[in-house]
DNA sequence: AATTAATTGGACTTTATAGTCCCGTTTTAC
DNA sequence: GTAAAACGGGACTATAAAGTCCAATTAATT
């Protein structure tokens, strides 16, 4: 072999901008499509119709739908990553705790509950199909809820939180009601489950206040 | 027509004994492969093998898929609402409270959080493809929430929960809490996060205990 | 026991979708 | 400016799964 692996499409395909630009836009249209009608309703020519590509640029960048699935999941993690480590990596106040609620309640609100969480509805319908998928969100599920963990550590830190609070367990509920909220949301076609799913994780926590 | 609708298969076959047996082999053998595999991923084919009958009989009985998904959903509604109503139906206290959960977490332990909640991953999976189906499991969590909440609810008549808290926020709580740690304890192989999850909810309702 | 109606089995058809192939076009590097 | 490599389009194949049909069997009714 020469410089490079001399592969192109599979292996490690060198991609100039506009290869980059294309595989880009399949997957973010293929993301759009898995979100709204989930990953076993999208089908490939779907993903082609919306991203205005082809089939075998398709397949140039994706040997098999599972790697588009695969680069699906670590495009909405990396999202979703980029938007809660924002949201959180200066938390450190109870007020601050109920903004990070706000947020998620007005995003679910303005589609009714649709939809739900992005990471949760995968995890769900791959839960038995692709192990590989389920291993990336799990890995995603838990450097979430360490962001959380992290946050309610700081609030501890400032002597704002009871050391009895476990910031570990009381993350994993946050994220439980989060996610099971989504859940019933998405199914009552109604975001209110999941806002009261959060008020009570968050008076959970509330629990722990130390009152200045 | 005659004494009953003339139409067999279509509309209200009256079936004889042998054949709501076969009816009912088919719905089960359903049931179990679309929990352990999901709805998609179970073909008719699978469902005729696993039932020992064959695909005429199938049609027969339900005019699609669709038809079988529903039949499914009611099959377990039926057996879940069956479950919990004896656990809830006289609970009037905490550790009655306590041991539904505890219930609910060795059942999940035995699989390693292994196919989650029956309920719970068919309302995932058909959220976007069987509105039918959505309303009928919304129904179901309407009912299983209110189980809950009738439990609290005698709690509170007999003194021992504060009537500051509210019954049906509280089971609408548990029930994201049990329906988020399932899809964690799912993801992560571990039954782990859904016990946390329910811990934390269950954590929230001692908040409002009186003690005698 | 004969007749009729319901039930059953499985081969067959259709359709949807993942995946292949090849040729023409555009970009990039020298 | 030219050659080589990467990109792009879409017709084509393979396959799996849903859904149809009809002949054979079994059960009920008189």
């Amino acid at each position: 072999m020469t410089s490079q692996e001399a592969g192109g499409p599979p292996g490690n395909p060198r991609l100039t901008a506009r290869g980059a630009a294309t595989r880009d836009r399949i997957v973010h249209a293929a993301a759009d499509l898995m979100y709204v009608r989930g990953v076993n309703a999208t089908t490939l020519d779907d993903v082609i119709a919306a991203s205005g590509t082809s089939k075998s640029q398709l397949y140039r960048h994706f040997p098999s739908k599972e790697d588009l699935v695969h680069a699906v999941i670590a495009l909405r993690g990396q999202q979703i990553m980029e938007r809660e480590n924002q949201r959180l990596e200066r938390l450190n106040s109870f007020r601050g705790l109920v903004r990070w609620r706000d947020a998620l309640v007005q995003a679910n609100s303005l589609q009714n509950g649709a939809y739900g969480c992005a990471l949760g509805s995968m995890a769900n319908e791959l839960a038995d199909s692709d192990e590989q998928a389920v291993v990336s969100l799990a890995e995603l599920f838990a450097r979430w809820e360490g962001l959380l963990a992290a946050g309610l550590r700081r609030i501890q830190d400032k002597g704002a939180l009871s050391t009895d609070a476990d910031p570990d367990m009381l993350a994993t509920g946050l994220m439980a009601a989060l996610q099971g909220g989504y859940l019933l949301a998405r199914t009552a076609h109604n975001c209110r489950p999941m806002e009261i799913a959060l008020d009570l994780a968050l008076a959970q926590v509330r629990t722990y206040l130390i009152d200045a």
